[in-house]
DNA sequence: AATAAATTGTTTAGATTTAAAGTAAATTCA
DNA sequence: TGAATTTACTTTAAATCTAAACAATTTATT
């Protein structure tokens, strides 16, 4: 195989990656949407915005949370809305700055949460049964570096 | 440590590989909305159906391209009545099925199609160039593992 | 053949998403 | 100080997505 060849391959190889790891997620997400809603009767945005929260007791500006969610901010406004109608979130004001919200989980919120939490782990869980604990942390590894690389060249938008 | 703790020490290994396999998904759709969007003023999902026709140039029916899209059946519609709109696709009726059309790319269409797929797989390519040809090979392989497992689940809905 | 069931595609309502424009407040700096 | 800029959030318009209801057609069953 000459070296023109095996740049071909290698393209192909690169994509063939990337088309297995979109049609993994969408996979994931499709099982993880179905069970939220079957169970909780809840989406996965709405858990994903808990989640956010759950870890950040103090609470999050609306920035913040969009930054985790990786969405705009239009996302968030929106789906904070909903929460806050189903008392499940609030808003209130972080004194120093009248421009920000200060989202946190209501007690009934943390309650609902961490019962979908439980479920949600034990389904990722099974969904990764099939590999062994080595697998997972050569995944997780190599999918570390493939972040990395994409965060690189997202903070360097010259070479795109 | 005992079987306890491994085992929740394992569940938050799998629990943090899904979040950074979501995160590369993510990050990687992001950059490739992006550039299709400033090269080419198209979307994700019309490039994605496209190429579904460039590799099918016998055509495919709705239903074809919703399972290979992993979309539901409106979101072709929609997408197809814009490209249909645009010249870029066309829908011709299979003879034997009434019920069923047949979608093509026209000759505009593979033209237009040629061009971005060039630029969409050197951007992929860029993407991964931090991984070796063997690091390629170590994640294909896994998530290979990974998609069986949950493409397995999914028609054994039992579990979940 | 007649009825029932399944399949194909569209439509609908509603949620989520983006990009861009708009508003209000804070910050920079001349 | 005061004008310009930046930042935080919301709103808008349009695209995409889901789930569910619907229409048309085909297939299976009796």
């Amino acid at each position: 195989m000459d070296l023109e060849e095996r740049a071909h391959s290698e393209h192909a190889d690169a994509l063939r990656l990337w088309l297995r790891m979109l049609t993994c997620t969408q996979l994931m997400e499709k099982q993880l949407r179905g069970q939220l809603r079957d169970a909780f009767n809840t989406t996965l945005p709405r858990f994903d915005l808990m989640a956010q929260l759950e870890r950040a007791p103090a609470g999050l500006k609306m920035r913040e949370l969009s930054q985790r969610m990786m969405v705009t901010g239009g996302s968030v406004t929106g789906i904070t809305d909903q929460l806050v109608a189903e008392g499940l979130v609030e808003r209130s004001t972080p004194g120093d700055d009248r421009r920000a919200y200060l989202v946190r989980l209501t007690p009934a919120g943390r309650t609902s949460f961490v019962a979908m939490a439980r479920a949600h782990e034990d389904w990722v869980v099974q969904a990764f049964a099939q590999l062994g604990s080595q697998d997972i942390a050569a995944l997780h590894g190599l999918l570390g570096r493939v972040k990395t690389s994409l965060q690189a060249q997202i903070d360097t938008p010259i070479h795109h």
